[in-house]
This record gives C-alpha cells, structure tokens and sequence, in this order.
RNA sequence: GCCCGGGUGGUGGAACUGGUAGACACGCAGGACUUAAAAUCCUGUGCCUGUAGAGGGCGUGCGGGUUCAAUUCCCGCCCCGGGUACCA
C-alpha cells in the first residue's frame, strides 16, 4: 500500500503512550501554556464527528506551542456524574458507575483513535472519591464564608462571630438573604414581630445556638433556604435556572412546575458586580460576554418608598427610571407581595383573593403561555406619590414578578410599553413626562428627551433628571439609588443519587458540615435508584447514612456544575491527596490560556466556575480570579440529512426531481445508505423491514435524494461517525478535514464528500518524500531560491493563520505549497525538514512517521518551529493592478524601487492605458506602493 | 419584542488594517494513462453577452451614501442562526 495510515496511526500511538510523550512537568526553564477543553460527559452513544472538531483544534494549538517551546498543559477528563446513567439505572438496574464506566473506555478509545496529545496521567473523573473529595471540601469552604460588601470578598465567618460578639451586625455590609429576618421570625415567633434584623451584640449572645445558626445560615456562601424552585416531577428533582428552558428541562425536555422547598443554595449573587467587571479582562466572544451579562441584568435604578393612604404600611418600589416619577399614574404588587391582601379594601378583597388564586395555581407553563394575556386586578387602596402628594391606586398584577426587586413597581404607562399595555386595557391614564414620543399610539420608552409635566426636573434632560430625583429622594429620606441584578442565587440541591454527596449531617435539625479530614463522604450503596415512598432522594434509602454519632446525613446530591466548576485547578496536581492543588503547581499553571468549547455553557458552566475560581481567589488558593484567559466557542457541525419522498399511503418512493408530481410524504433516511445524493435502494429494502418492499419512482435509473441542513442526531439519521472515517481515511486526514471545513467558531455542514480533497493532500504531501517506487527517498541538494519561496512563504502565513485559529486557512496555505513543490518534484531535505514540523501539529502521525524516516531518532513533537526568513519572500518587482476609475482593466510589472512619477510614467507610457484613456488626460493618479494604481479620467 | 452573530459561485469557504472578489477544496465538463475500472495527472468552470483562445457588461441579501477605490466604513430595510423573554 501506498499510504498505510492504519499502520503508522497505530505505531505512533503506542510509542507516544509509551514514552509518556506529552506528559507536562513543573519546568522552570520553560515557559508555560494552558490548553482546556471543555470537560465532556461521556455519554452512551459515543462521539460524532462534531465533538472532536474543539479537541481537534486544540491539539493543533497544543502541538504548535510545544514546537514553539512552551510547556504545555492539555489534560482530558471526564464530567461523570450526571442524569443519563442514572435514569438508565432507574430502568435497567445498572448501576450508574457501572454504565459511566463503560462509556468512558468507549471515548477513551475514540480519543486515541484522533491522536490527541492529552497527559493522560492527570485524567480526572469528577464521579471519582478522590476526585469529589475537594468538591465537597470546596462546599465546606463557602459553607464556612460570607461575603463583606464592604471589602467586597470572602471572609471566615468566625470572623462575622466574632464582630457579631462585639458589635452585633449592625455595621456589617454583607451579602445575605434579603428580609431574611422575616422568615426566621415566622418560623420563630420568640423574634420580635416587625423586627428588622439589626442585633446587638447583647442580644446575639442571648440568642440560643439554633437561632445563631439560623441567622449565620442568611450570611453563608453556601446556604439552606426555603424558595421558589424549578421542580421537575418527572426527573424527581430540583433544577437550576440555567436547566430549564421555556418550563421544561433542557435535559430531556420534562415540564418543570414552581414549588417551594428547603434547599442548599450558593450565593453567587454576591460576586454579581465582579463577575461583571471580570468580563472586562478576558478574551471570551463578544456575544458570549453578552448572554453574560444579560444573565447577570444589572440595573441601576432607585428605590423609593410611596406610603399607602390612610394606613402605616408603605410600598418600596425598584424604578431604572426614577426621572418620570410624576408620569406614575398607578401602582402594580406582584401577587405574592405580603400587602396584597392586607392593604385590599373590603369591597374588593373577594376579587384580589380570587385573582391571587388563580394566578398561584396556574402551572408554569399555562404562566409562560399567558404573558402576553394582560390581567390583574385593582386593590381599593391608594399610595400617596412622595413628590406631588397625589394619589396613585394600587393595583396586583401578575406581570411584576415577586422575585426581582422589591415584587412592586411604579407605573409609568407613557413611558414603558408593559405598563402601557395595563392602562390601555384598564383604561387608566397615561400622562406624557418625556417628550418626543407619540403617546397616543405606544409608549415612548426611550431614555432620551427632555422632562415635561414633571415639576422641579421640567426641562431637564433624562440622565440628569434621573440623578435630580435620586438625589431629591434620598435628602427627603425616603428612597435611595439602588443597583438590581437579574442574577439568582444557584440552586445546589438535586434530589438525586448519581453525584456528591453534601458534607453535611443535621443535628437538632441544625445542619453541620463534616470536618475535613472525614473527607470524602463517599456515595453510599442503594437497592433502587428511585426515590423512596415519602417522596425523599435515593440517598434516604441508604442504610446508616449517618455519621458516626447518629446524626442523618444530607440526602440531596449535587448538581452536575459542582464537579466541573474547579476542575481546571485540579489537572495542574491531580494526584495530590493532601490538598485540592499545591501552591507551587497552581503558581507554575497559573488559569488557563485557551480553552475551548461550546457556547451552551454560556450561562451556567462559564458562570459558575468563574464564581468558584473567584471564591478560591478570596481565601488565598487561586491566584489568579478568573479561571480562563481566552475562550473559543467552536461553532456546531450540523448533519446533513438525506430525505426520500414516500407517496402518501403507499410504500412506494419518487426520486428528488420528480417529486412535484406526486402527493407525498418526506422521511428521512440513513445518510450511510446515500452516496453523492444517489439512494443504494437494495440497502434501502434491507434497512427496515417494513421497507422490504419498497417501489422506486426513478429519473434516469437512480433514486435521487433530497436533502436537509439541521443537527447532527440519532433521530434524523443523519450521524456521521468518527470512526468509520478514521477507519477509511486516517485520523490525518479526519484532523485536517475537520479543520478545513471552515472557520472554527461558526457553525457548517458537514459532507464527507469533501474529505477527498484533504485525503488527495495528504498523500501529495507523503509523496513528496518518496521516489516513483514508493522508497523513502530526499535529497542533500541545495533548495533553490524558488523552493525557499515557497517554504517561508508557507511558514508565516501557517504561524500567521493559527495565531488567530484560522486552521481552515492554514490548511489551504499547505495545500498550496504542497503543489507548487510537486509541480518541480522537490524533494530537498532543506525544504521537506521545516515544511514537517509545520504540517505536525494538524497530522501528526504522519509528520512523526517522515521525521523519523528523515533520521531524527527524537519526537517531531519539541521539533524548533521553522523561522520565517524576509529575505527569501523578498521581491524586486510587483505586478500591479491597473484600474481606471476603480474597474481593473490589466495588470503591469514594476520595479519596486521605481519613484511615484517613474511609475506614473510608465503605466501611462503601457500599450493598454492608451485604450482606456481615449485620448484623454488622466485627472489623477493614484499609486499605492505594493497594492494598486488607479487612474482617474 | 430586545440583545448578539451571520448572508460571497452548484457546494464548503478565501480576501487579515478599504486596494486585482471567488484563494484552497468539493462537484461538474472535457482530456491523458488503462481492455476496463480504481488511482493518478492535465485543461476548463461566477453570471450574462459575444466575432466564443478577441472584446464587453453585471456581480458579495436589498436600497441609498462616503471614497480615486467598498464584501470591508455609514444610514435604512429584508432574511437566516443563536440567546433571552413581562427583570420595571
């Protein structure tokens, strides 16, 4: 054979295991580099071909910076916990760390099929106790932290004890459960009624240890409460915000209903501000820093406080738009907001009852359904407005959301499209306060125009009134400027089996952690993963889940986020079994330089890991806060579907161009059964058997399919395998065509037509190393000055092109010098040598093949990247485009040394210019050294 | 609705800071080698027109603008993909 991909892929895959090749090591001499993929579940159905398409890229990246001499870090693991095998548990009786086990040799085994050069001695899986263990240890931690606004960091709270033991907590800044005085006064009435919070240090220590632990609860990083949660009945447990999608699980794809219930939460809320602030720093997408920021919402706004007419209660309020105060024609309560009832007038009480009612009982979904329905109802009560004493009635409206600001709003229909929308429908007023809208047909909601109707800020611009009224309210003491951030507390409960268990166990109902060194709390043995009759989690069914004193462990697990949120930390010292990561590793590693992968985990992995990085910034364990220096979302390989249209009724199937004719049905069919878009109808018959006996409408004796771009999925047939390519092909080759298809970051079809082309490639490039009868064979000759060309010419634009991730055009740049060599034959070492160390890192397999064959008894893998030489690309003359008035008429040779009128004579002087011309005298010139010479008639 | 990203031949794509639009491939057509096929190699290939191995016109979603020159910059619009959705 000419090529025997099979055979060289194999050998060189072995040696690199063997000499543990890409094994990275603390070296001082060497600069490091940090090279992530994004941590992949090893799912039961293995990779296709848009999996690899990171890795690959990756890997090239990886390659290039260790010929660059970098010492580099590109470690693979596995997210292991999670649903997929755990429902396959719940209905086959495998046990989940079973099935995980299986899947994750079937991806070990395809990886190394695509030659990754992964260390693979510092795999992780998070299912892993030694793994887990610094999970939970990492819980313990924000368990064992609050968060002081005030130094804006993590601190120890025995160090909160500790001021609340001097001082009690009213001068403490610190991020906490809002009005959480009032759940703890609900659920214990020995607190006084109307409390607001604030303790001396007298009263703290009068505080019994149970209602110690309850208000520290309120101060924790990590946290029990009671909320709201995404309940998913069908996969028995809580989600997070970032797991469901339009009220169904992003997993599965299960409804999801709004329940309250006790669960441990993280207060990422608390880094809102500088999770924002840090995208500033890093090199991620513009769109992915968007959905970003959009995920955390930050407004900025203010708070006032309207009183309620004739009574002692008074409503606070959250506006970004405090300038148009005096356009507030009403006011509008969520329907979960403690005053609705209370503030109710007898006469409409039954009614705002009734409305609540109906508004709780609806499902989530019937809520998603209905935004656009307009409802609610009027209270009966009045708010006095603070600026003009004018009365405003209060009404309950589903659109204000319990759950963001303070669940109650002032509404300014001329001025917000939501409220707007309410007046019309309500029929109450809309009164203009900034102009340059047309208020009649829509509310004008733009923060631009100047104040009218609006008293002391009339004729103001909306910025400045905007600061004149915060600054208004807070000398009249009743209301502030206040920021407001969309962003939720994480939800770190799952009532599940197949993850972490929680270090943590209750005594007297009050819950502890475990000491460290108990670490790992490692996930106890169960007869069934389902939840137990009581509707308890798995973990209920274990027999002595307690700790050794007695006391009842957690029975939730964590959620998926947990495994993955400091797994980056741990690759730099996976072995270490003392500590999460030494100092001296993680000062060596640093964060990571690049990391790759799907924009899907835009809101929920991205966030969290930078949460948790930033935790481990705080108490002193990272050093640097964020965790991923630059970021490429590689762009989705979609399928390419083939379809067959079935005459409608009947087994029988008319071919592409003739489909019009005929009343059908489109089906998909197995894309393995279509080859350049021609149906193999006798494979079709064996496909399934109720095809056994299809009939062919045929256009010129073949079966014409038609086809489909859309994802890549079992269901629609149109999966594209790896390992059949790697089979027929090459991993070489599936590497370099993965790259060429297209830039990295967007989204392309896949067609396997195509791989050809690269496989014809590949092949040239071998040949050039070898004589007609396929010997090994290069010569000592001196390269000439045009071989030289061509190699520099290839070695910038390759360092160029995979400085920016352009590897389809680095890919191209070879093909190119491939076939400007094989037009001579060169087969000069001077030019083969370099021109292997740059192909290496896209195909390696074969690059260490050549290397070796060239003599080099090392690895082709810490090769010196070839150095760019000017002088060799150097050119003396330049042809020109010649253009008259901006159209290129023909092209001309110049010496590049030539002066501006020297040129401007002689392409004036040129034998084409005088028909383009026409006699006439040109009335400009223009000369762009090396680009262009447009002449303008 | 709002926020991002994108629209270039039959197809994937290239053109990096405004300077020869369509590199490199696929596909297609023709040719060489072969009994034949595969493999390999050569030639052509944006569209229209044409005296067809000359020449010309049009052309980067659409309509304008700036410029000697626009795929690239500006304004308005259309379409596709992603995110988000009563967040005040």
């Amino acid at each position: 054979m000419e090529y025997n991909f099979r055979e060289i892929e194999k050998k060189w895959q072995k040696y690199w295991l063997e000499n543990r090749t890409f094994k990275a090591e603390i070296d001082y001499s060497r600069p490091k580099y940090y090279v992530l993929d994004m941590f992949p579940y090893p799912s039961g159905t293995g990779l296709h071909v848009g999996h690899p398409l990171g890795y690959i890229a990756s890997d090239i990246y990886t390659r290039y910076k260790r010929l660059n001499g970098f010492n580099v870090l590109h470690p693979m693991g596995y997210d292991a916990f999670g649903l997929p095998a755990e429902q396959f548990a719940i209905q086959t009786g495998t046990h989940p760390a079973v099935t995980t086990g299986k899947n994750i040799l079937r991806y070990r085994e395809q990886l190394d099929k695509i030659g990754f050069s992964f260390d693979w001695d510092r795999e992780v899986k998070t299912s892993d106790p030694a793994y887990y263990k610094w999970t939970q240890w990492t819980f313990i931690r924000l368990f064992k932290h609050w968060y002081n606004n005030k130094t804006q960091k993590a601190e120890p709270i025995d160090d909160l004890i500790r001021i609340f033991l001097k001082e009690g907590n009213g001068t403490i800044d610190a991020a906490c459960t809002s009005e959480w005085q009032k759940d703890i006064q609900k659920k214990d009435p020995s607190f006084p009624e109307k409390w607001n919070g604030i303790f001396t240090a007298d009263q703290w220590k009068s505080f019994t240890e149970k209602q110690q632990q309850e208000i520290l609860m309120n101060y924790r990083l990590a946290y029990l409460s009671e909320a709201m949660v995404n309940w998913c009945p069908d996969l028995g447990t809580v989600l997070a915000n970032d797991e469901v999608a339009n009220g169904f699980s992003v997993r599965g794809g299960h409804p999801v209903e709004r329940k309250l219930m006790r669960q441990w939460f993280l207060r990422i809320t608390a880094y809102a501000q500088r999770l924002l602030d840090g995208l500033e720093t890093i090199d991620f997408s513009e769109s992915l820093k968007e959905m970003q920021r959009n995920w955390i919402g930050r407004s900025d706004g203010a708070e006032v406080v309207f009183p309620v007419k004739g009574t002692n209660f008074a409503l606070d309020i959250f506006t970004t738009r405090p300038d148009t105060i005096f356009g507030a024609t009403f006011m509008v309560i969520a329907p979960e907001h403690e005053l609705a009832e209370i503030i109710a007038t007898d006469d409409r009480l039954s009614a705002i009852k009734e409305y609540i009612d109906r508004v709780k009982n609806r499902s989530e979904r019937e809520r998603m359904t209905e935004v656009k329905k307009v409802s609610g109802e009027f209270t009966g009560a009045y708010c006095i407005n603070p600026l003009n004493g004018k009365d405003i009635p209060i009404w309950v409206a589903d659109y204000v959301l319990a759950g963001y600001g303070t669940g109650a709003i002032m509404a300014v229909p001329a001025h917000d499209s939501r409220d707007y929308e309410f007046a019309k429908h309500f029929g109450l007023p809309i009164v203009e306060v900034v102009s340059g809208g047309n208020i009649s047909e829509s509310s004008y909601d733009a923060k631009e125009g100047t104040l009218i109707n609006s008293d002391f800020i009339n004729g103001m611009e909306v910025q400045q009134a905007v600061k004149t009224v915060i600054r208004r309210i807070e000398e009249m003491n009743i209301g502030k400027g206040k920021v407001n951030y969309r962003l939720r507390d994480a939800i770190f409960s799952r009532q599940r089996y197949w993850g972490e268990p929680f270090p943590v166990y209750f005594r007297d109902g009050i819950a502890c952690v475990l000491d460290e060194s108990e670490l790992p709390l490692v996930l106890p043995e169960v007869d069934t993963f389902l939840p137990t009759e009581t509707g308890d989690p798995p973990l209920a069914r274990a027999k002595n889940w307690v700790t050794s004193e007695g006391y009842p462990y957690e029975t939730s697990t964590m959620p998926g986020f947990a495994g993955s949120s400091g797994y980056y930390l741990r690759y730099m010292d996976p072995r270490n079994d003392h500590e999460y990561f030494s100092k001296e590793s993680n000062e060596y590693w640093q964060n990571v330089d690049l990391y790759i992968g799907g924009s899907e985990h835009a809101t929920g992995h991205l966030i969290y890991s930078r949460f948790w990085n930033k935790f481990l910034f705080d108490i002193g364990l990272a050093c640097k806060d964020e965790p991923y220096r630059k970021l490429i979302n590689q762009g989705m390989i979609q399928g390419r579907s083939s379809i067959v249209y079935r005459l409608k009724g009947s087994n029988r199937f008319v071919s592409y161009g003739l489909r019009d004719q005929f009343d059908i049905t489109e089906m998909h069919v197995d894309v393995n059964l279509v080859k350049d878009d021609v149906l193999d109808t006798d494979a079709f018959k064996k496909w399934r058997p109720d095809l056994a006996d299809a009939e062919f409408i045929l256009e010129e004796g073949n079966y014409i399919c038609g086809f489909e771009v859309e994802k890549m999925s079992k269901s629609l047939h149109n999966v594209i395998n790896p390992d059949d390519l790697i089979e027929n092909y090459g991993a070489d080759t599936l590497r370099l065509y993965e790259m060429f298809l297209g830039p990295l970051e967007q989204s392309k079809p896949w067609d396997t037509k195509g791989i050809e082309g690269v496989f014809r490639f590949i092949r040239k490039f071998r040949r050039l190393f070898h004589n007609h009868e396929n010997e090994f064979f290069v010569s000592e000759e001196e390269p000439s000055a045009a071989e030289l060309k061509i190699l520099h010419k290839t070695i910038k634009k390759a360092r160029e092109d995979i400085e920016r991730f352009s590897f389809n055009t680095a890919v191209s740049s070879f093909m190119i010098c491939v076939n400007e060599l094989s037009d001579p034959k060169c087969c000069k070492r001077a030019i083969l040598e370099p021109l292997c160390i740059l192909v290496s890192p896209y195909a390696p397999h074969l690059a260490e093949e050549l290397w070796e064959k060239l003599g080099n008894t090392v690895s082709i893998s810490n090769a010196p990247f070839p150095v760019f030489n000017e002088e060799f690309v150097a050119e003396d003359t330049f042809r020109y485009p010649v253009s008259f008035n901006g159209k290129m008429r023909f092209q001309l040779d110049l010496s590049l040394d030539l002066s501006s009128d020297e040129v401007e004579k002689l392409v004036l002087q040129a034998e084409e210019s005088q028909k383009w011309l026409k006699g006439n005298t040109p009335k400009k010139i223009i000369y762009v050294p090396k680009k262009i010479i447009n002449i303008v008639i």
